[in-house]
RNA sequence: GGCGCUUUAGCUCAGUCGGUAGAGCAGUAGAUUGAAAAUCUACGUGUCCCCAGUUCGAUUCUGGGAGGCGCCA
């Protein structure tokens, strides 16, 4: 099965430096004539207008890299893992069909996985169904709803904790879409480990990774850098502009969003706000919001750590001391070029 | 200087009518099949500010001291 023909896949946590080892790469190789197209990996940055909290990479450098994947839908729209692996397997084969070189970047591990292995036939988001059952979690609780899946689906029922709202609705959702007979474990095949399951494509992993101090600076200097490049008006805009709903949008879910969303609320409700002026505001965004944010980035960047860990990695690039002049191909990545 | 409040986990604070204590956040580890920067799970010994007194027993009560906050001077 062959979903893409060759591809390189740069991934890791967040602010190791992936963009940069993918441009640097992209360099080198067109230095030997080999043109590459960068195709963007990350859950987040596919949303226009939600710019400067999502590290995009700078217009010149998507024009430059030819990059893909990036502002392709509008902040309300959604995506889901299963249409977007499709995405960037069509990607790659028109990349592959003008003779040039898919490098993939980003750090959604479900997102990755689905691209570099695929997902199981199982029928997709059906947002009417999640309605419902959300509707009905309210008046419930999640707990009643597993117990519900409990007598509909009671093998993915037993893998689930009754809190665990995301895979319930999921496996609900799963459910009432399937003829009747047919059980959803019935259509998992791909239940080995990730570094052992199937590749759809010719592929090359690079992992790049931190030392965890080095690391928090750089995720530090990178929050200061968002806000430096008008974060905070970004989401005045989106706010003034879409409303509440964007709250529940999936855009939204980006780390920091809802955040400054919430301290505009609370700066709003408080008396400064009569003589507040933006300045404030931007203080305020380099004090405790500030913190706040880098301790979610963190967080993720622990996850991240622990999804990538069982992916294969054909070569670990550590960035803690990032010199691009000094920076050598790794054997293994020569021989994957030249195939 | 006087009066009041306060001192308990890395932080913010509960609490123990006297039997050595627990939430949230943070932290660590893990999970992850179409929301994934999402979502979920597990993990809690800390001179209960210090000294003395009462008591079988004090983080808890009493007295003194020290730090912090507030009000009055």
């Amino acid at each position: 099965m062959h979903e893409f023909e060759k591809a390189v896949f740069v991934v890791g946590a967040t602010a190791t430096g992936k963009t940069a080892l993918a441009h640097l790469i992209a360099d080198r190789l067109k230095q030997h004539g080999q043109t590459c197209e960068l195709v963007n990996i990350d859950a987040f940055q596919f949303y226009r207008g939600v710019t400067a909290g999502t590290a995009k990479p700078e217009a010149q450098e998507r024009l430059h890299y030819s990059y893909h994947g990036i502002d392709v839908l509008e902040p309300l729209e959604s995506m889901d893992a299963a249409r977007y692996a499709e995405f960037v397997w069509s990607v790659c084969r028109d990349v592959a069909g003008r003779g040039h070189l898919p490098v993939c970047v980003g750090g959604s591990g479900l997102y990755l996985r689905s691209v570099l292995h695929g997902l199981d036939p199982l029928p997709p988001r059906h947002d009417e169904l999640r309605n419902m059952f959300r509707a009905s979690a309210a008046a419930w609780g999640w707990p009643e709803l597993h117990r519900w899946l409990a007598l509909l689906d009671p093998e993915r029922a037993a893998q689930l904790h009754p809190n665990d709202k995301t895979r319930i609705e999921r496996a609900l959702e799963i459910y009432f879409q399937l003829p009747e007979g047919v059980t959803s474990q019935s259509l998992l095949t791909k239940s080995k480990k990730l570094s052992e399951q199937e590749q759809l494509g010719q592929t090359f992993i690079i992992r790049v990774d931190c030392a965890d101090t080095v690391l928090k600076n750089r995720i530090n200097t990178r929050i200061d850098e968002m806000f430096a490049h008008g974060w905070l008006d970004e989401v005045i805009a989106l706010r003034a502009q879409l409303g509440p709903i964007l709250l529940e949008s999936q855009a939204f879910k980006a780390i920091g969003y809802r955040e400054i969303w919430a301290w505009l609320d609370a700066f709003e409700a408080s008396p400064e706000s009569a003589q507040g002026s933006l300045s404030q505001i931007r203080q305020a965004c380099a004090g405790a919001l500030r913190e706040r944010i880098a301790t979610l980035t963190w967080q993720y960047v622990r996850r991240q750590r622990t999804w990538n860990a069982k992916e294969r990695c054909d070569w670990a690039v550590d960035s803690t001391h990032w010199a691009p002049d000094q920076f050598s191909w790794d054997n293994a990545f020569v021989d994957f070029l030249s195939k």
